[in-house]
DNA sequence: CGGCATGTTGAGTGGATTCAAGGGTAGTGG
DNA sequence: CCACTACCCTTGAATCCACTCAACATGCCG
């Protein structure tokens, strides 16, 4: 599956929005300088010795080339996935073939929960970009979190956090309107991009209109509308997958389903 | 106040609009009558005394009556619950008031996953009847569980199922019609009544119809026309809140188009 | 350049919602 | 016991939002 493994300063082709170009991977020896935040979630506080500890199950990294498989449903579960670098979906198929796509998740991300306490994965994780991921081995994660309390805790936190994800896209997907979803959605992805330490306000997506559809319950006209109406209500600026935010607050507003409309 | 408790230990119980009334409970010395099976899913392949150990944890239990709240979103959290007798709903509350059920909880269940790792509950939970929880101190099942890797086991094993039911319920939101809901709905109600030990074709729903429609993202009254229709189509037959499975297979072909339900 | 995936927009349909009325049921108090 | 009341449930009619079907535009890559 990857196409790149631990061997040092290997350099892959990132196509990043808009211009396509060559970056060079830094030299993978510390994981200090990951961009996202989440994930990472997983050090906060540690000893110096058990965060090394820590740092050496993270050891490997590959690449994950975009439209990859990182693991598939029902296949065997063994190895949580970290995201060091790029963009990933996770997705459930029905038996009618029909996939909706169940998860979005950024640098710092922890992929493949939901194979805790299973022997098999309960979903597809696919790259929407070429990514790079380190694998942790659960095992052995799970005896250092035995051994280390604060890193149990930081654990219990990335689970918790899922599983609150899960609820906020239930209450999304329940009671929000076409334009309130897609409100959410932006708001969502522009705070993911700040706090990887690029502009909220103008930015790239990485998935296409049906791909966003299927993540909001929604068909893909449906969210291209969404869209254009948005933009010609002046709260963002959009072409194709470059989108600026013009009023934060009025999307703010929309997202919140109280303050506006109603 | 509570209406019962086996012990000097605190009681959990809060006032809330209803009737006082006293409920005689069972003697608490055993868990082992069950009605339930998931969260007891917690003593699977324990040794003797680690199962010993654990039946300790749950050795409080109280009750709750109808309408009264267990926890509360923002308050502390530092007990998971485990429902002896009786349904739970949890809740989440939008600031603009409104209120979506996100989760339907019989005994068996474990309540408060979304609590481990921060401090504050993420939901409120409410009993739909009176009912009846056993209290288990968070840190000293953390304790016990790290020492006890069939423990440790059984419990990533809870919170796996918690995450997997939330994707299942993502997945019915956004792409099943009401119809379709409503179908994957009662055969989720007649299988954990099944594995209560009670009759899976004739049952007494313990959700009015406003609840169920929170719970699937629907209005009451697309939920009664949904009950008529399945009615007329000959699959069940429904009268006010007590519900009978004529044609469960074709009850699961309905259901099927979403493959939620494990 | 042509081919294919992706994105936008229009017109018409349909399923779920809203608004509204009326019947049923359970719990309460006379 | 019955009437009363509050809540719950059902059903009808009209509306609206998202969907379907369809045509066309754009962009990317071989």
């Amino acid at each position: 599956m990857g196409f790149a493994s631990s061997s040092p300063a290997r350099v892959l082709a990132m196509p990043v929005p808009g211009r396509p170009k060559v970056v060079a991977l830094r030299n993978p020896r510390s994981i200090c300088d990951w961009g996202g935040v989440r994930g990472l979630g997983l050090r906060d506080g540690l000893e110096p010795g058990a965060m090394l500890e820590l740092d050496s199950l993270f050891g490997d990294h590959a690449g994950v080339r975009k439209r990859e498989v990182l693991y598939r449903t029902n296949t065997p579960f063994a190895t949580l996935y970290a995201i060091r670098l790029g963009t990933f979906k996770t997705v459930m198929l029905s038996e009618d073939g029909h996939e909706q796509i169940i998860g979005y998740h950024i640098a710092g991300d922890i992929l493949g929960l939901d194979g805790i306490g299973y022997d098999l994965h309960a979903c597809d994780a696919v790259a929407l970009e070429d990514s790079e991921v380190y694998a942790l081995p659960f095992a052995r994660l799970d005896d250092l979190a035995r051994r280390e309390p604060v890193l149990r805790r930081n654990l219990y936190r990335v689970v918790s956090r899922s599983l609150r994800n899960g609820r906020d896209m239930m209450v999304l997907l329940g009671s929000l309107s076409a334009e309130e979803r897609l409100a959410t959605f932006l708001l969502d992805i522009a705070e993911s991009f700040r706090r990887s330490g690029f502009s909220a306000h103008e930015f790239m997506l990485r998935m296409t209109r049906e791909e966003i559809a299927s993540y909001l319950g929604l068909k893909l006209e449906t969210v291209s509308r969404s869209f254009s109406r948005l933009h010609a209500e002046g709260l963002i600026q959009v072409q194709g997958r470059a989108v600026k935010v013009l009023d934060s607050p009025a999307l703010r507003r929309l997202a919140k389903h109280g303050g506006a409309t109603t």
